[in-house]
DNA sequence: AAAATCCTCAACCGCGTACAG
DNA sequence: ACTGTACGCGGTTGAGGATTT
């Protein structure tokens, strides 16, 4: 007997969603908030299931949603974390706010395996594809560079970076935290970053690549560096939070709740005019200013005025 | 210009897990 | 401890747009 499915599906609406659809399930959720996905379809008036309610408001509807390609440093970030975790999108996608994981996995199918396979990398280990004994035959770890007609890509300016680095000092495998000797490792590094095999990081301990250039702050083991925080300028959202109030012990912002069940977040984000920082009937839950620019203003739009 | 092929990514499917009763 | 239900995750599919022939 096989499973139950999650829902009644017959009559039930398939394929592609319709603009009229989209503004159901948004206002649906802005006014009543996340609820059972299971009773949504019924109580927001849509001929769906549940599970592709909250499929379509998690990848394509939610305003903290970054569009478009990754960029660089993102791509860099998922081809670490993923050297980590593995194929756990979900996990990855954490780490990259406003990135879905199903964006990062299509992305990862479509453009990063075949970019590191170009590079003579396999995808799936993040170790070199030709057949080098590492352990038993250090001298053969030597690699004829002229001979690899490498692209130039951001991975390939992280190698340089790196390689500079390696002249004169120790260097920090990124995303490993693992301090490497510079000896003849220059296989392991030759491809922007570790194959070198460690059980997993918590994700406050995974260090980005470029801060190779910017040291970490001594307080802090989840340092990504000021280049990659302004990357993070999140063009489509701003948000304004309340520092004094979000911080906790290791200083990680944890109140971003924008999500959370009580919606007070989201009661700023119906709100006539955004709470602002300084506003002076401040209050303890999150101050967020909610984005003005949402994700599809072309079609239609959920832009309040 | 038309047909064939390739590519992208939104959406679906099914399984594993958490949780309530 | 067991069962049923709902949710979340990762693998896969296929429509449609882009590119090539």
């Amino acid at each position: 007997m096989g499973r139950k499915p999650c829902c009644d599906k017959v009559g039930l609406k398939k394929g592609p969603w319709s603009a009229e659809e989209d503004q159901k399930l948004i206002n649906f959720i802005l006014t009543n908030g996340q609820c059972s996905w299971r009773a949504l379809p019924k109580l927001a008036g849509l001929l769906r299931c549940g599970k592709s309610c909250r499929l379509r408001w998690t990848n394509y509807l939610r305003p903290d949603l970054k569009r478009g390609l990754l960029s660089e440093y993102e791509e860099q970030m998922v081809i670490d974390l993923h050297a980590q975790l593995g194929n756990r999108w979900s996990k990855i996608a954490s780490h990259l706010f406003g990135r879905t994981d199903n964006e990062i996995k299509n992305h990862w199918n479509t453009h990063v395996k075949k970019k590191l396979k170009k590079m003579g990398i396999d995808p799936l280990t993040h170790k070199p594809l030709s057949t080098i004994n590492i352990t038993s035959e250090p001298q053969e770890q030597k690699i004829d560079k002229s001979s690899m007609e490498l692209p130039e890509t951001s991975l390939n300016s992280t190698i340089t970076e790196a390689k500079e680095e390696e002249k004169s000092m120790k260097i920090t495998c990124p995303l490993l935290n693992q301090t490497m000797e510079t000896t003849t490792t220059t296989t392991i590094n030759i491809n922007g970053f570790c194959t070198k095999e460690v059980s997993l990081i918590e994700p406050h301990e995974i260090l980005v690549t470029s801060t190779i250039n910017s040291a970490p702050s001594p307080t802090s083991s989840s340092c990504y560096s000021s280049k990659l925080i302004e990357e993070f300028e999140f063009h489509d959202l701003e948000w304004l939070i309340d520092y004094n109030t979000s911080s906790d012990d290791n200083g990680n912002i944890n109140n971003l709740g924008l999500w959370d069940d009580d919606f007070d977040a989201w009661g700023n984000l119906l709100s006539d005019r955004p709470k602002l920082a300084n506003d002076s009937d401040s209050f303890s839950s999150p101050q967020i200013q909610c984005p003005t620019r949402l994700p599809f203003d072309q079609e239609y739009s959920w832009i309040y005025t």
